[in-house]
DNA sequence: GATGAATGAGAGTTCATTCAT
DNA sequence: CATGAATGAACTCTCATTCAT
């Protein structure tokens, strides 16, 4: 089979997501035209649907995207040197990096997932594995005696990613970064100072 | 009295105000009917008109709707007793109790918000109200030793509510509440313990 | 049966005319809403219907009206003194006082008997009387040696019927009423006149 | 050159404003729905979306469109042969011809125009020019001796075109053709004629 | 493959009309 | 008699989707 053939249709499909995201981040799932999407590519209605079968199709093409990209680049976000505290910093900003303009979609997939099982489900496995992954880098941080043995390192795993997501919607609502990442540093200093 | 504020009409608005949220919350803004709202209260479309004049309008109404409330309720929520740990389990359900339901509309609201100026005003007011009030929450587990004297009250506030908006968007995705409940709780007490 | 309340009857009827015609007039038949002719007369919606059973039917109500009026008043317009000239300018006072605030409503008479047959021949029926009062006037003037003999006193009147029925709709186009009768005033003068 | 502007786009938007014209001539412009005028063309609804962006700005592409016509072919109504009499049955042919169908849309667009501004100012521009052009002609008929020397030109001419215009109205009441003409005609040879 | 004109189901909104009070 | 809340048919306008070119 033409190989260059379908390496451009991955190309151009690729293409399209990342216009769909912007559009979707920035308008909302409901209220993208399709049109929008096209124009921000030069491209024609109609070619999107020689790639996405509907606009759903494309939403969903973008959720698994989204994951697939997260699941591709959640390693090494927390191993780090052993000062925990400007390691927060570093960790604050590399999630952000990666998740570079995908709040607003995450929010819209959230929205969306209370609708569609399917999204539902494919959100919660992306949910439990980055969350295995955090519980991980919380164990080493517990072996490595900066958190107390005792420390639920699952439920406090949970507790340091809707952190995170909580600090993205504060980012919606037009809180300033930088304000984010200091509620970031404080939280993660005090959890491992505590009130001694 | 005017008639529009005439106890009955005022009555039906807060009526159609709750099965409106309902049905946001369920359907999102974009995909609820004014029928489906109509319906919900055994009332015609036409009626909804008598007293929102658009759905936009109905929407901005439960805005605020919303924020009175949380206006309304927002004290008490932290001052207890001195057992941090269970006290940190009855704040969240506290919390939970008044937010009834309005998780997801919140989230309607936040995606709004970014359309709307108007409204991501109000709901940064409201942010930093509520803020205000986990600070004064913060900085009293302060004085009483709870927390180091060097705690940066102010970001620990935000990230205290961040970790409460992050856990509404677990929710959303299906995670039990008990789970939540124990992140948010695990939290808190690693924040007053710390890692001695 | 009760006299006094047909008459009373009869009197809201008639002032719900006249509210009619002049919400008409300055809003046209469809984009009148029965609640602004209502409204007109610190009435209910509702009330109206006590006294037309329809929009439509008020509609007819008001044209019958205008015609009687028409029919009651279409004496004296014509015959005057020997003066032709400064006459002219006395008619075309005359017919104005009349229709007062009319002409609008006439309009919207004219275009609803496009497809009201009811409507047309009552519209028609008038202007058979109107044209029938006028060609006698003509009739007179050419007696009176103001016309030459072998004038059409039939095609002359409708002509001046048009004329001013003309004049009415550049009234509705803005063109100053003192223009207007001027134009009036010239047209007859000339036709008197003539280019000897 | 722009695809808006496209040759089959420019013929479409001719297609669809004529069948507009039919419609809003048989039913009134509150009363044509845009599947009507859809229908008469074998389109869809949707379709007549792409190239007016609402009911409101075909009507007003109708009203530059009927205005732009009479523009171009204001000219040659007038100057012809000496014999006035048979002349004025031309002239009147003329701008029938001229007219063709349009009698209804110009009532709509009066009615319109009492809450349209922009088509008020559009109309009394028509008007003037529609003046100019008559005064023009009767100027020469003066100058030609048909007319006397001290007629006001300008008069006059108003209230030829009013003349015309009461005509139209006639002709919506089902008056015959050829007794509007012949009263137009009755008119002009009695203003040539005078009294004498 | 790409286009964009055409479609038509569907949603928001209006308002004449009804009727319980 | 009068009211005005409620109704729902009807209309405008949108936009995902299709398909002839």
């Amino acid at each position: 089979m033409p190989k260059v053939t379908s390496m451009y249709k991955a190309e151009v499909k690729e293409k399209i997501i990342r216009a769909a995201i912007d559009s979707f981040a920035q308008t909302g799932f409901d209220r993208t035209k399709m049109e929008d999407i096209a124009k921000r590519l030069g491209l024609s209605k109609g070619t999107i649907y020689l790639y996405f079968k509907s606009k759903e199709d494309l939403f969903l093409a973008i959720c698994e995207h989204n994951m697939q990209q997260s699941d591709r680049e959640d390693a090494g976000l927390f191993v780090r040197k052993d000062n925990i505290a400007s390691d927060a910093e570093q960790i604050y900003d590399n999630i952000r990096r990666r998740e570079q303009g995908n709040d607003r979609v995450m929010l819209e997939m959230v929205a969306e997932s209370a609708r569609n099982p399917k999204l539902k489900k494919a959100m919660y496995e992306l949910h439990v594995k980055v969350h295995e992954h955090v519980m991980q880098a919380v164990k080493s941080k517990i072996d490595e005696g900066f958190l107390r043995k005792d420390v639920d390192a699952a439920s406090l795993a949970i507790a340091l990613v809707a952190l995170y997501d909580g600090l993205a919607v504060n980012r919606m609502l037009g809180i300033s970064d930088a304000v984010n990442k200091k509620a970031w540093v404080t939280m993660i200093k005090t959890m491992i100072a505590g009130s001694s």
